[in-house]
DNA sequence: TTTT
DNA sequence: TTTT
């Protein structure tokens, strides 16, 4: 079924590196915290308030790999996933849950060369067996053919 | 802070009628579950998956309002937002955490007229004192001045 | 290169049928007008303006064939997609500019089933050989191993 | 009318600085091009493929002053808008069409203090009379009263 | 050229 | 608890 849509498009800093799982298979998992900011000035109090939200991120496979290696804690970055809610049970039993941000695209932000272990182009190398989870200029390769036809 | 994006973008289906709270002060607050769908192929069993996800939607004020006279359940809705996660205790003072899409824009996609109550233009009138609650349409009056300038 | 995110969502009607173009390799390509409308009171005049903006939306492939085959003029969709402006020249040899979005995900929107000869799940067919030109709920399968294990 | 959508959302880098126009009546408008790029290897040839997009960005009021005052040549920057074709005629009275992304929400992506102009909080300092030319995490104040409560 |  |  479909005609439904379920978006996430972040712009934030990672909490933490990656923490990585790796399954029998050869697929991977990995999991950081993303936060966001949010500024405004209460309107009654006329204070300045300032919000940070935390997000669960949760890549697989390549795209995992790829923030395992890169990606460090304090990066700039820009995740658009989809929204999840897993339910589990706590140590008495009881029903918990929580959402996590499944990503299929995401982007560095942060500027490299610092130091850093980046290649110039690591950020927009393709994911190939999973092809969604990965840049976004890179997924979707669309216009091979042509782009200069006359219609 | 800032430099960064909080975004959520849903096309689904409400699971119920709003919730509504009015606070003393005039305000309102509304919440309602919204459903996603997605359908996919497993791979290892060639056998067609489908998930239902659930969404919190939190709307205010005049947003909450024109949902709670025109929205009903098992309409479709495009809702536009930012992810925030509440924390609160449960009855053995756990702490638990619950998170929510606060409503900043939407647009009725259940076509009217079917003995609905819904007027001509209800989905595109604009939540007034609190602007962004409302429709995309709405909510960006950009561009009175010209658009015509040769510059 | 890359650190850049070039995304166009819209939900529109069709002014038009899609006008098809097939290669010669098997490869398609698809085109169709889609209005996206705006509402709002000028602040000056006090009066309702109401404007109705035109995307030019190309699809290629098995995205483009799906549409050729259930989308009709008129119907409601949500595109996805990128920005791409096009140079071409006109009869006097004059660079002219045409900006399209090229469609890498969508959802049909129109209620089916009045009559029409959409299949029950079409709208979610994935677009096999072009992975993204497909629905949003359809290219992304991520996550078929787990959910449940506990980290 | 509404019930549709008309989204843009660009990370990318300008292309030149604004260009400021003022209104006698006191508004402005400013206008820049923004850079965005993909890459993605050709299939048949095998090949590194990268390709530049412009996209022409348009800014109103508050938030093009703002541009004007800390947006440099070179700066990466999140853009929010809609797209807008504009119809104007060329020296030979020919119909010639620009599209263009109307700017409605904004957020600066390079990192400030490194001789920069830019107070700390200015990438976050709200468009107050149009509230919408700003940045996200400013323009939607939502959620003063409480987001403590118990429902 | 769409829709409400 | 929605929808197709």
């Amino acid at each position: 079924m479909s005609g439904t849509l379920n978006k996430v498009m972040l712009i934030g800093h990672t909490g933490d590196e990656i923490k990585m799982h790796y399954f029998e298979g050869g697929g991977s998992i990995g999991r950081f915290p993303l936060a966001t900011n949010e500024t405004y000035t209460n309107r009654t109090t006329g204070e300045r308030v300032s919000n940070t939200e935390w997000h669960n991120i949760v890549m697989r496979n390549k795209a995992a790999e790829i923030c395992e290696k890169y990606l460090k804690k304090g990066d700039k970055i820009y995740i658009e996933g989809r929204l999840k809610t897993r339910k589990w049970q706590d140590d008495q039993g009881r029903d918990r849950y929580s959402t996590e941000i499944q990503c299929t695209e995401f982007t560095f932000l942060t500027p490299k060369g610092e130091g850093g272990a980046m290649p110039p182009d690591s950020s927009s190398a393709p994911a190939k067996e999973q092809v969604h989870t990965s840049q976004p200029q890179v997924e979707e390769p669309i216009g091979e053919e042509d782009d200069d036809l006359p219609f």
